[in-house]
DNA sequence: TTTTATGCAAACCGTTTGCAGGACA
DNA sequence: TGTCCTGCAAACGGTTTGCATAAAA
């Protein structure tokens, strides 16, 4: 299913800029936050604005095309693999990767210790990665 | 070890407004983010400021006193249990409760699978805690 | 007396919002 | 044509910073 017609699915136009957004983002594994897909953009579309990003993110992350991750940064970065896993950023070189991780274990263990209906969960390490590793 | 010889200890200054912001952290089970413990902190040290506040808490997160949450809400919120473990926060009553859990195996299965040498894991669920499911 | 900390106000930065003009259907 | 979207600029909220004054050692 094309994003222009998961867009008209759930009552969205379909826009130049939100078809842009999601070239940007498709299959992209740097998850980039919003300033980069801004700055990816910025040739082709000099005249898009880092407000229309945000809000196109919005709607992807609501229509279940993109997954917003917390990476213990200051800014969220978007993901275009909307499987539940974890990530981890190197604290060198910012690169985050992502990794695999059954967390359905993980959600008995919270909902037995707590009582809590568990809804979601985020798990982001953080760490040096093989090339800053290398560069020591 | 006393709040006071652990600053001065690591070459920090004992200041009144240092013990009354351990003071309001100290076995408290709330998580609070610094404008909680401003207000927390208000009646008896109405001259004290939000800057103080995060100064502060920059160092006893530097020396080991408290560990910093991100609990994919906007703002951090501080733990006085340094101990390596996962938070839940109900999306009602935005309440963060703590989870027992072993990250060990976390760790492996992470430097495994990506190579990274892994410093830090956080964990966050998020969910409905058993008061504000009874309310439902 | 020297050094560090405090409190204020302003700056910062990622994000959100209001709104007038423009594009989609 | 009616509704939704865009781009701009301003607002927002949590956090940080610079600096003059005050307090700790």
């Amino acid at each position: 299913m094309d994003i222009a017609e998961v867009l008209r699915k759930n009552g969205y136009k379909v826009t130049p800029q939100r078809l842009a957004v999601f070239s940007a983002i498709d299959h992209n594994m740097t998850h980039p936050n919003a300033e980069a897909i801004y700055r990816t953009l910025q040739p082709r579309y000099p005249s898009m604005s880092l407000a229309t990003i945000y809000k196109t993110m919005e709607i992807f992350a609501k229509i279940g095309v993109v997954q917003v991750l917390q990476c213990e940064e200051d800014a969220h970065r978007y993901d275009f693999n909307t499987h539940p896993h974890a990530h981890i950023r190197c604290v060198r070189c910012n690169n985050v990767v992502d990794v695999d991780m059954d967390q359905d274990a993980l959600f008995k263990l919270a909902a037995d210790q707590t009582g809590f209906r568990v809804d979601t969960v985020g798990i982001s390490f953080t760490g040096i990665c093989p090339e800053c590793q290398k560069k020591e």
